[in-house]
DNA sequence: ACACGGCGC
DNA sequence: TATCCGCGCCGTGTA
C-alpha cells in the first residue's frame, strides 16, 4: 500500500521570501482593495493572533488573511507596540464582517479556535469550506498533532517560525499583542498562507484516498456544530459543587488520619514509591505484582492486599476521594470563569485514531457515573431555569455495528427481536437455554462481546475475567463456532489489513497499520486487535457525528428546540425547554436513530433529569 | 517527560 | 516466553 509520503515535488509550489505577497493594513481603503482582489479570488484563508489560547475569553490582536498562494495581508487589531494607528474593530467588521459571513469560501487551520475569536469580536464566520487540521486528520487520524508548521514542513517542505521565536517560552513567555507589528505580521501571513496551500495540496490527496465525502459532508459540518456545543457550555451548580468539596475535604482528612495510625508514621499517600515502602517493607505484605519502575499499588492489588491488613481498604477509600475530588471538583471549579455557571469545554476533532471525538479543559466525557460518591459529582450539571436535561444514548452500538458488518445471522436476528444479546450470547457460548442464563452467566458473556469489539486475546479475557488463558481460549472458541460471520469478518478484516496495510469504517474512514507485517509479535497482535476495533469503533463515531450533523439541520429548521450541549462517544445530552419537551423528544430520537442505515435497527434510549445523575427513562 | 493510577465509553 | 482486549484525559510524583 502507499501511505502518505512526501510524494510533493521539492519546489513546485513552494514559494521562496521573495515570492511572498505580505502586506500590513493599517487603513480602510488599503483593506477593501486588497478584499477586492481576494472576492475576485473567491476564497480566503483566515487566520488569528490572540493573547491567549482559551478561545472563549482571549483577546483578539490581529487577523490574517490569504485569497492565492504568496499572497497575504495583517490586520492588526490590538498591538500594544503599534507606531500607527490600528484599523478599529467596527470598521473591521464593517468592511471585513460581511465577507467573513456569508461572501467566501473560508479556509483555515482549526477554525473552530479562530471562528470562537472572530465571533466573540463580532466577526462570526460564516459556512467553513475547508479547515486544513480537519482535512490531515482525515488523511491519516494516527498521525501525533496536525500543527500547521509540522505539516508544512512535512507536505510543502517549507520550515515556518515558530511562536516561540516572538514570544519565548517559560516564565519569561510574553503575549503576542507585545511583539513589534512588523515582526507579527510575516508570521501570521505565513500561516493563513500556508494553511491555504495545504488545503490545496490536501484537497487532492482526499479524492486520492476517496476520503472527499466523509471530509465534505461529515467532518467540516461538524466544526460548527463543535463550536456551538462549546459555546453554549453547559450550567454547574456552583454552590453544591461548593458544598460537596468541603465534604470531600474533610472526608479525605478523616481517612488520612486514620491511615497514617495504621502505617505508624505518616507519609505522601499519593506516591506510589512511599506507599510500597509502607505496605511492603514496614508492613511485609506480599508483592502482587510489578511494574516498569517498582512494585504495583493499584485497585486489584489493594484489594488482593485486604484480607490480610485494613491499610489497603482504606486507601482504596482514599483514592476513590482523592481522584474525585482533585480531578473534578477543583477541576470543575477552574474551569468556570468567575460570575458564570456554565462550563466551556473543547471538543476535539482530530485526536483519536478512530474517529471518535475527545474532550478537554475539561473533560466532560468522563464525569464519574458508576460509583455513589461519582454519582454526586455527576448531580452538579444541571439544566437552566425552565430546560430539562435530556440524554439520548445508543443502546449497544458497537455490537449492533459489528452485526451489520459481519451479516452473522445470530447476531442479527437477536438485535432484530429485540434480544438481550448478552444474555444471547451466554446461551449459544455456554449451550444453556435462554431461560437458565443466571446474572454471572451473562457477566461472562458481556466480557466475551467487550473483548470482539476490542479485538480478542484470549491473554486479555482470561486478565479480565480472572481465569487462566485455557479457560479463556475455550470461551472464544466457542464464541466463535456459534458466530462464525463474525469469525469470517475478523479473517476478511485481518486479510485485507494484510494486504492494504489500513482499514475502513462503514463510511469510509481510515486508519493505516503499518504494524500490521511487524515480525515483533507485540506490535503486530496490537496492530491485530486495532483493525478488529477500528471498524467497529470508528463506524460507531461516524454514527452519532452523522446524527449531530442531522439534528443540527432539524433543529435549525425549528423541528426541535433546545441545544446539543455534550457528546459521550454513544450519548448526546441536551438542555430542553420544559414545554417543549414533548414535541422535541421524539424527533431527536427518531434522528440518530436513523442516522446510517445499518442491516440491524438502531435503538436510542432517552432519559430526562433535573441533574445529569438522576435521569429517568422515558417513552416506549 | 514519563510512569502510575483512575475516570469515561 | 510474557503479554496493553479498544479509545481517550488528567492529577500526581519522580526524574
Amino acid at each position: 500500500y502507499t501511505p502518505l509520503t512526501m510524494t510533493f515535488p521539492r519546489g513546485t509550489l513552494s514559494a521562496s521570501a521573495a515570492d511572498r505577497d505580505y502586506q500590513i493594513i493599517y487603513d480602510e481603503k488599503t483593506l477593501a482593495a486588497w478584499l477586492a482582489k481576494a472576492k475576485k479570488a473567491g476564497r480566503l484563508a483566515v487566520d488569528v493572533e490572540t493573547d491567549g489560547l482559551d478561545a472563549l475569553h482571549c483577546r483578539l490582536v490581529g487577523i490574517s488573511l490569504a485569497y492565492e498562494t504568496g499572497h497575504a495581508c495583517y490586520i492588526p487589531v490590538s498591538h500594544q507596540l503599534a507606531a500607527n494607528p490600528q484599523l478599529p474593530l467596527e470598521t473591521i467588521q464593517k468592511i471585513l464582517g460581511p465577507l467573513l459571513s456569508e461572501g467566501i469560501k473560508l479556509y483555515g487551520h482549526n477554525l473552530k479556535f479562530d471562528g470562537h475569536v472572530l465571533a466573540h469580536h463580532g466577526l462570526p464566520l460564516g459556512p467553513i469550506h475547508f479547515d486544513s487540521m480537519v482535512a490531515s486528520y482525515v488523511l491519516n487520524p494516527s498521525r501525533n498533532g496536525h500543527g500547521l508548521k509540522d505539516l508544512t514542513l512535512e507536505f510543502l517542505h517549507e520550515p515556518m517560525t515558530h511562536i516561540e521565536e516572538l514570544i519565548g517560552k517559560g516564565a519569561k513567555q510574553i503575549t503576542i499583542d507585545q511583539v513589534e507589528i512588523e515582526k507579527v505580521a510575516p508570521y501570521a501571513c505565513a500561516d493563513a498562507d500556508m494553511s491555504l496551500r495545504l488545503a490545496d495540496y490536501f484537497e487532492e490527496q482526499l479524492k486520492k484516498q476517496a476520503l472527499e465525502t466523509l471530509f465534505r459532508s461529515m467532518e467540516v459540518p461538524l466544526i460548527a456544530i463543535l463550536s456551538e456545543m462549546e459555546r453554549k457550555g453547559i450550567r454547574v451548580d456552583v454552590a453544591y459543587l461548593e458544598r460537596l468539596g468541603q465534604e470531600f475535604q474533610k472526608d479525605i482528612q478523616a481517612i488520612e488520619k486514620v491511615i497514617y495510625e495504621m502505617a505508624g508514621e505518616t507519609f505522601n499517600l499519593n506516591s506510589p514509591k512511599q506507599l510500597s515502602v509502607i505496605l511492603f517493607e514496614k508492613l511485609k505484605l506480599p508483592v502482587i505484582r510489578k511494574t516498569k519502575t517498582g512494585f504495583s499499588t493499584d485497585e486489584e492489588v489493594l484489594q488482593t492486599l485486604s484480607s490480610q491488613h485494613a491499610l489497603p481498604q482504606k486507601l482504596i477509600q482514599y483514592r476513590e476521594l482523592q481522584k474525585l475530588f482533585s480531578t473534578y471538583i477543583v477541576g470543575l471549579r477552574e474551569g468556570l470563569y468567575a460570575g458564570e455557571d456554565r462550563v466551556h469545554t473543547s471538543f476535539n476533532q482530530t485526536v483519536a485514531a478512530t474517529g471518535r471525538l475527545s474532550s478537554s479543559d475539561p473533560n466532560l466525557q468522563n464525569i464519574p457515573i458508576r460509583s455513589e460518591l461519582g454519582k454526586k459529582i455527576r448531580r452538579a450539571f444541571i439544566p437552566k431555569p425552565g430546560t430539562i436535561l435530556l440524554a439520548g444514548d445508543y443502546s449497544q452500538i458497537d455490537l449492533r455495528v459489528l452485526a451489520h458488518v459481519s451479516k452473522d445471522p445470530i447476531l442479527c436476528a437477536a438485535f432484530r427481536n429485540g434480544e438481550d444479546i448478552h444474555s444471547i450470547t451466554a446461551s449459544e457460548v455456554l449451550h444453556i437455554a435462554l431461560k437458565d442464563v443466571t446474572p454471572e452467566h451473562r457477566r461472562l458473556a458481556k466480557s466475551i462481546n467487550f473483548g470482539i469489539v476490542y479485538g480478542i486475546s484470549a491473554y486479555g479475557l482470561s486478565q479480565q475475567l480472572q481465569i487462566s488463558m485455557e479457560e479463556a481460549k475455550g470461551h472464544i472458541d466457542a464464541y466463535f463456532l456459534r458466530y462464525a460471520g463474525v469469525k469470517a469478518w475478523i479473517d476478511h478484516t485481518l486479510e485485507t489489513a494484510r494486504k492494504d496495510g489500513f482499514v475502513r469504517t462503514v463510511v469510509g474512514r481510515i486508519r493505516y497499520l503499518p504494524e500490521i507485517l511487524a515480525t515483533n509479535q507485540a506490535m503486530r497482535g496490537f496492530a491485530e486487535r486495532t483493525a478488529m476495533n477500528t471498524p467497529i469503533q470508528g463506524t460507531s463515531a461516524d454514527i452519532i457525528k452523522l446524527a449531530m450533523i442531522h439534528l443540527a439541520e432539524s433543529q435549525k429548521r425549528g423541528a426541535w428546540q433546545g441545544d446539543m450541549l455534550i457528546q459521550v462517544h454513544d450519548d448526546l445530552l441536551f438542555e430542553i425547554p420544559e414545554k417543549q419537551l414533548e414535541s422535541s423528544r421524539a424527533i431527536i430520537q427518531k434522528t440518530m436513530e436513523s442516522s446510517l442505515a445499518l442491516d440491524v435497527p438502531l435503538v436510542v434510549d432517552l432519559k430526562t433529569g433535573m441533574n445529569w445523575s438522576d435521569m429517568s427513562k422515558i417513552g416506549a
